[in-house]
DNA sequence: GATGAATGAGTCTTCATTCAT
DNA sequence: AATGAATGAAGACTCATTCAT
């Protein structure tokens, strides 16, 4: 960011650039998304967007930083809940909230998403994936009857998880927010994390 | 395509185009990949290049769709395995196969495999993934033990699948080809194909 | 013309590229006239086509001479009817097959007629035009009442008439095949030949 | 007009713009007429002339409003005549304006004009000629002996009157400045205006 | 700081025409 | 004579970015 906003005034200017992003993408698709757009829907000068990002990919960075914040940040406070009473309370509740996080805003969060896999492939690091398999193995942890996450296997399981909601998402998968469509999930994740396959 | 090739000539000019834009996306990547470049690339006009595809996404489309049926086909033949003995067996030589199509391409071709999968993930209606879940499906069909699978059931394995192989290809994960990392694919699914959790 | 067709088979070569090209003004509209279109509604090879004709104008020419010349055939055979018993018999003929001549394949019409418009607005000398203003001066000399036409009244008379249908065409004016369209041209032109005003 | 020039300096960039396209046309002929040649005419980058004209047609638009305005307007000063004597002087008055405000413009904008006329011609909705025919059908009322003049006979006298002088202009005929010409128009409308015929 | 007019390289695509087979 | 694959100049239009006011 070109111009770290310090008055609370420019700050909303960030804001508002970004929601006007997104706002873009849910509403008429990646093809449509363009500075000169983003400033308008924004209701900024196309000369204020550039004293704030340096270049539109800085815009894109910033929301998907933002996106990816936000679905950590839902999963942590999912894990916060003191003692769930067995393994299967513990991952379903994960498993919704992930499932939830996606599924709201989901034609903006399917060209983001869309959007990182495209840039990103070079040099990706799913950061919020590894956050969240950190957090999966914490919370599994908590019940004896688990085998050990190696790195590889919370890898595994991370990115099994995140794949297939990606995919449904991406896919306007009709499953996605259905029941069934929890429990698949919540089956995925207790048969991995038991020791005899 | 616009126009089927009749004449020897004509066939090599499509076959010279494709293999342009493969380069192309190679070495400079998606977006790059521009009509004009891909025509010269393929020592061609840009007026042939018109006269067999009817436009930019047509070039992709039948490039995306060469490469789906190889790695399709080169599953369907390590399917063709005869009688394997057990589960794991089965499900291990689908695991292989599939780490196998992708990682070979992964040094060569990583944006490709990219492209490809995001557009099987991108197009509902793509064969590609669904293909595949028919495979696996048949493979563990096979034995006694497993339970049924249902549509849901089935979504949720392969994307699982090709999401974890995804994820590892797109991250160059070093786990990559290990057999540690096999083995958690085939504990992914044989955990999953069980009927209690 | 390239080459004159000697051959009968040449002959219908030449008016199928003239045929395709009027159905394609009348169905695709000028826009979609290009000559592998004509060549290929021809059931011709672009190379064949350029063996006829030099090049687009010139199917253009000869597409809007043959239009000229029906036209103008029509005419003089309406003109040809012996002994008319007044005037306004003799020149409601006359109009109503400009009419008819006009009305059929309209759109096609207006398409050419206006392709004439632009391309030959520099050197045009409407023959087709002075043809039927010789053939109405002749015609109008039959009857005693008459005014003597000048050739600037006949100028005046033939483009004012072929102006009123002309517009009506490019209009696609719903008085165009109306009775009350024909009777006020006839007006037009009986009030134009009296002596006073 | 895609963005309404608030500044000065915008008002002068549309108006270089439509000049642009004016002495092109006037200069190189209609085919000669693309954007790219427009912009760099008016001195102006390709990105400014699509910041106030949608696409091509919007200018073409725009230059032949404004040429067409030029033409109402003459008219109707010239109807501003107060209390002409008689139907012949009014009538007069009307043609002679309309020839000098073809003919005026003949020798400097033959292009403009012709695809003014044609564009009159070709857009149903155009208010050019029927704001003419208003006002000869007003000029008109002004005396008793007259027939009244319905929809269609409007049509056809304006219609009639601008074939006429339309036919000169394209022509090049040299009639068209003469008092003849005049004449003769002038009994043409008269004529019509009769009631029997 | 904000504005928005201006920029122009870059992209896709069409189509008249040629020429080797 | 016929074919049709190949050509490439040309044209419409977009959009990230700059900079004078």
């Amino acid at each position: 960011m070109r111009k770290s906003p310090t008055q609370a005034r420019a700050t909303q200017t960030v804001d508002a650039i970004i929601e006007a992003a997104t706002q873009i993408l849910q509403n008429e698709g990646e093809e449509r998304l363009n500075t000169n757009r983003i400033a308008e829907r924004a209701g900024v000068s196309i000369g204020s967007l550039y004293q704030y990002f340096a270049d539109k990919e800085a815009i894109i960075e910033a929301l998907a930083t933002r996106e990816r914040n936000n679905i950590v940040a839902s999963i942590i406070k999912s894990l916060s809940v003191t003692n769930p009473p067995d393994p299967e309370s513990a991952v379903r509740e994960v498993v919704r909230t992930l499932i939830g996080a996606f599924a709201r805003r989901l034609r903006a969060r399917r060209i983001i998403v869309g959007m990182m896999l495209r840039r990103w492939q070079l040099a990706p690091r799913e950061k919020g994936a590894d956050e969240v398999a950190q957090l999966l193995v914490a919370a599994a942890g908590k019940f004896p009857d688990n085998r050990e996450m190696t790195p590889v296997a919370a890898f595994v399981l991370t990115r099994a998880m995140l794949g297939v909601i990606r995919s449904a998402v991406m896919e306007s998968s009709p499953y996605l927010e259905t029941r069934e469509f929890e429990d698949e999930l919540v089956h995925l994740a207790l048969g991995f994390r038991r020791k005899e396959p």
